[in-house]
DNA sequence: GAGCGGGATTTTAGCGTTAAAGTAAAGAGT
DNA sequence: ACTCTTTACTTTAACGCTAAAATCCCGCTC
């Protein structure tokens, strides 16, 4: 490895004298610079991070932490990717699978020194949990959980995207729409907030809110989205329209309801949640809430950069809001 | 921020001490290790990671360097993640657009310094601008590129697996088959790859290779391969096949064909490339050459480990197997 | 030609950690 | 009783960089 002090000996200066070069604070004589540049590319010197981290107390890097680097975080990932790096910013992804403990590692102090800022989407931990993180380190937390009000959050407006939807295909002729993964669960408020909005759906429309179509799901894939609703179709239980809590699953539908030779919108309409880049290309194209990706991501680094620019006024609680995409797999659409 | 240096005033020790005790590197008595512990627990201390990496000069991290977060690369990732944690490091990722000038960025000298090891996705740079990167960090490239021989390379059989998607087709009655995105490109071996095993597999039937079936795309993305195939079709040239360079591309050409009122697979085979989580969803189950993410994964990690535990043989150039998965798109398929 | 101003460069002093060498004290061996 | 270990802990010296203070050198003034 080639030091500063290698390239300083070089070029028969200080130390000090290449890193003013090389970073361009003091200015330095022109014959001088010359020699140290030439000297830089001689030995092929690079400035060493890590050293020029500790000294610096910063790493211009800012870290976007996900339960998984698949669909949505990918796709979210990708849209604040650039609004982070065009403040000179470097971002990078962790995973955490989801799970309390690596979620919590994530934020425990020694990995935040990485970092001059985190975006963390919260899959596991609980208000408890997050409540005993304590950092002065800048953080904006994503996702549908519940946090405690000292921290920035950015979350969807789920309740209303999923009345939305149901509402929607209700409009169009739907009596009887299964919720699809939208159960109730106190950890995760993404799901209990769709039921709550597949619910107001029904009694805005004066429907009988009937439990048997609230279908728990195992994972927020596409194959247990699928199993689960072929399950449904073996039950022999009637229905007309599909909610699917995510855009993921609801591509499980769209395979189940195939399989079983159910038309879509015909015999059964559906709709999903997220409008991910592939729901628009599945036949016959997928109604989806739209959660705004690129609002959101802007939303959250807006607070991040706030923060970091050293903010200090109240946390703030940022619900996106959505609209719905409609397309051919409900009676609305093209 | 709490120092080392701050618990071992609490405790009435010296830093090493406390390090000791942190790591449990050199044995320390238990009552003293008893005051340092709790004074690590009152001043809540976690250690300075920049701290240790400078002075380890490791930083038990790997980055998958990517084009972008999404889709392929997303699906890759999750399945590298696991491995490289199972040796007690960490994984982060990076992007960078697929310009080459990001790619080189990420394999400065400085960057590389951050990391013990780098999985790169070469999207952008030639074998020229990847002979000028000069560095010992170990280092895996990824991807359907040309690479210098000392480079570990992992790369998929492209050929191969565009042969064996068209000549399925083939042998199932196709017999005009659109190469949707497989043109020649002498920087993207992958297309120029995917287009020459099209190429075969014409010849090896016994049939006529006509180049107007090579359509071009914008960019790998659904949008680009669903507007291709619609000017194909608006063009009127006919066509009962389409072999498309990724499940991505082909997922545009699903929706283009039933857009079109072309029904899959009865008027028109389709294939593709990857075979992602989607594509077993999508109806009617699109055929596509899977590259086994899983293993791509266990043997680029597997060159990467080696490297880093102080290999010095020469680098491998592991060509990662395909088979076809056929699905309904086809018809051989369930 | 002593004194001054100011640009160019160097010296100093860490950032927080840890490998390695050093010390001090207690116990073992003869 | 004196070495010789062993154990427990401390001191020293970096890792590679850079902010701040110090020094040097030159032309310029009066």
């Amino acid at each position: 490895m080639v030091r500063m002090a290698d390239v300083a000996r070089e070029a028969g200066v200080s130390v000090m004298t290449v890193s003013n070069v090389v970073n361009e604070r003091l200015p330095v004589n022109e014959p001088t610079r010359a020699r140290v540049m030439a000297a830089v590319e001689a030995l092929g010197y690079e400035v060493n991070l890590t050293a020029r981290h500790l000294r610096a107390g910063r790493t211009d890097t800012v870290a976007f932490i996900v339960p998984s680097f698949h669909d949505y975080f990918g796709e979210v990932s990708d849209k604040i990717a650039p609004l982070i790096e065009a403040e000179g910013r470097h971002l990078v992804l962790e995973r955490t699978s989801g799970s309390p403990e690596h979620e919590m590692a994530a934020l425990s102090v020694a990995r935040l020194q990485l970092y001059d800022g985190v975006l963390l989407s919260v899959a596991g931990l609980d208000r408890d949990q997050l409540d005993r993180v304590r950092t002065a380190k800048p953080i904006v937390l994503l996702g549908e959980r519940d946090v405690p009000d000292r921290f920035n959050h950015v979350r969807l407006a789920n309740e209303e995207g999923a009345r939305l939807a149901t509402a929607h295909m209700i409009e169009h002729g739907s009596r009887r729409i299964v919720g699809l993964g939208c159960t109730f669960d106190t950890a995760h408020m993404m799901t209990s907030d769709r039921r709550i909005g597949w619910e107001r759906a029904h009694r805005d429309a004066g429907l009988d809110v009937d439990a048997r179509y609230v279908v728990p799901i195992s994972t927020f894939t596409s194959a247990a989205g699928r199993d689960a609703l072929l399950d449904v179709i073996a039950s022999g239980l009637p229905f007309d329209g599909v909610f699917a809590v995510t855009d993921v699953v609801a591509l499980g539908a769209v395979a189940a309801l195939a399989e079983s030779g159910l038309r879509v919108p015909t015999d059964v309409q559906l709709a999903g949640f997220d409008n991910l880049d592939m729901s628009s290309f599945v036949p016959p194209g997928l109604t989806s809430v739209d959660a705004n990706h690129e609002g959101v991501a802007e939303t959250a680094v807006g607070l991040l950069h706030r923060q970091m620019a050293g903010w200090t006024g109240p946390a703030e609680h940022v619900v996106a809001p959505v609209r719905l995409v409609v397309r051919g797999s409900t009676r609305g659409g093209a």
